[in-house]
DNA sequence: CTGAAAGCGCTAACAA
DNA sequence: TTGTTAGCGCTTTCAG
């Protein structure tokens, strides 16, 4: 592989002019220019970022990193922030922790020691000490949608999850329904991953005087399948809900299979309502009534935030912004009927 | 922050040692060694891995390049090649190029230009010519899944896919089917990207003397989205087919809700069969018959021709080793009965 | 406008 | 065992 030595024993110049004749920097006479950039085209020289980036102190490269890059909320994410950061000159790499924090402490080193300019952290089995023992090394980090406020160790940027839950609730309580269920990701007698959007949901229903039967309360980890198992588990009982929130959309997706399994109907039995809005709820029969996190506003917000770390500016860490979300009704939920088994 | 430098000078010692040390390279007397490393802790010390792969000429990190992160699809397989990569003690970094040519050559050129040791290439909108600039750097580069076979460019690794839709073609006419459809990956009167799939399906129809109505071929974008959309066309017409196969799982839901909408039940009037195996699946209802494409074998081949073309080793491009995909029969798809409309 | 020189942080011989 | 030296490929003053 040829380098700018190479380009400038060939042209009869010397490194410096090469590299500014290739960058566009400094004077360099057209004529010599226009050789330079001839002869590394005909060598076929590529420059080598690692020096580059080494003496520029900058390599114009973020990292994500997502828990599961195969849930298709993160993926979409992902998406999301590589076109955004593209447009401003921007590299993104995307890295997945597979909900590991050994694996994601070792994986935050490494993207620290690769010198990215920043780092986007999405939440997901990640420990405290983990995102911040990364903090402390000076790289720019941006958490992003944790609901679990220990998150202050960094400059961050969520949604109102809290308002998301309440929203879905109202939603049910309108429709009459007094028997509900929930879909939650986590663990019995842990705290839930999505305990904010749990927490809204669950205020919001006490508040108009209804209990949720502790049965009716099933756990996923935010997979299709996992909400699917966790929403047989909720058709067992006796009585059973007539309305369903899955704290994801994929979870709801589950659920609503495993509904139609059972020989039941969405919503004429049961009402079901996730919370995302992934592009996959158009495959969702009925269509899915979910609670939309706006991604393009949230990425738009949380690369901003890291523009400015990286460009040395302070950012807020005590109140983060936090995005409202949207309720979106649509077929797959309805007015409590009694023919609801 | 900190260099070994610092280091060598507070522990009072030069540079190298403090590598040898760090590294566990060379010869270090015990105690020295132990000071050091305790005061590259205390220090809050970070090797810079660009200065290290700089010398080193060796990056440690494969990249893995696909279209759409967003398609499960592809989300599935880059987990898949990070955790058998990370296996290796090699890191693995994501990017995506939206299906954009111009955008996959500035990405490749990117890589390449940091030094990536490998690059994993998964098909989608790039044309011959960027792979093959990129592979004219001399930077290992391995074509996974390529439907073209214009792609022995580079060594590569794929399934045998004309098999695949033999299969699910086989299956069809076994269960009675005669008017079959076909939700394809591709765009009209362009060569489909989905086209062996297709090619082994048509020829196995073609081969019991049946003609598929051009009608009954309708074309998608390999979104779950495209394939509700193409599915509806496929449910315009007066004759209806009895059995659809859609080129991927993805597709395939999109149609199976498609099907649900029109009031028409699975495999009861029509029957579904999609290709890939993806989780997803799980949410099917009825589960999805398909055609498994082994994802750990795949990335366990296309991985260890990565890692030999990196250690220098030659390998044969003209025969690309054909893993043989596997049919998954399950509940999509039933026996051709008379009340198919 | 062009070139010489220093340095980014680390590693890899080779001497001491 | 330890230190010296010389790069890796590129950018960036600063003289010429």
């Amino acid at each position: 592989v040829p380098t700018i030595y190479d380009i400038a024993n060939a042209v009869g110049t010397t490194a410096a002019t090469v590299s500014n004749a290739l960058n566009g920097k400094g004077k360099v006479s057209a004529s010599k220019r226009a050789r330079i950039i001839e002869t590394a085209r005909k060598m076929g020289y590529r420059p080598n970022l690692l020096a580059r980036s080494l003496t520029q102190q900058r390599s114009h490269t973020i990292a994500l990193v997502v828990p599961h890059i195969a849930n298709a909320f993160y993926a979409e994410f992902a998406e999301s922030v590589e076109i955004t950061a593209q447009s401003s000159g921007i590299r993104t790499v995307f890295v997945n922790t597979n909900e590991d924090d050994q694996f994601c402490k070792i994986l935050l080193d490494d993207l620290i020691a690769r010198r990215v300019d920043g780092i986007l952290l999405l939440p997901g089995g990640i420990s405290v000490e983990t995102v911040q023992s990364a903090a402390m090394t000076g790289t720019p980090i941006v958490c992003c949608l944790w609901e679990e406020e220990e998150n202050v160790v960094t400059p961050s940027v969520g949604i109102d999850f809290i308002a998301g839950g309440r929203l879905v609730a109202q939603h049910f309580l309108e429709l009459g329904h007094r028997r509900v269920g929930v879909v939650l990701d986590g663990k019995p007698d842990e705290k839930p991953h999505h305990h904010l959007r749990f927490q809204g949901f669950l205020e919001a229903i006490s508040a108009s005087g209804i209990c949720i039967d502790p049965a009716h309360v099933q756990f996923g980890d935010s997979s299709a399948e996992s909400g699917k198992k966790a929403a047989n588990m909720l058709l067992q009982g006796a009585e059973l809900p007539t309305a369903i929130f899955a704290t994801n959309d994929l979870m709801a997706l589950g659920a609503l299979a495993s509904i139609w399994e059972s020989g039941r109907s969405v919503p004429g039995d049961i009402s079901v309502a996730g919370f995302d809005d992934i592009s996959l709820t158009a495959i969702a029969h009925p269509s899915l009534t979910t609670v939309r996190i706006d991604q393009a506003q949230l990425v738009e917000a949380a690369l901003s935030m890291l523009f400015q770390l990286i460009d040395g500016k302070q950012v807020e860490i005590a109140h983060p912004p936090l995005i409202v979300p949207t309720f979106i009704p649509r077929a797959s939920t309805g007015p409590y009927s009694i023919t609801s088994l």
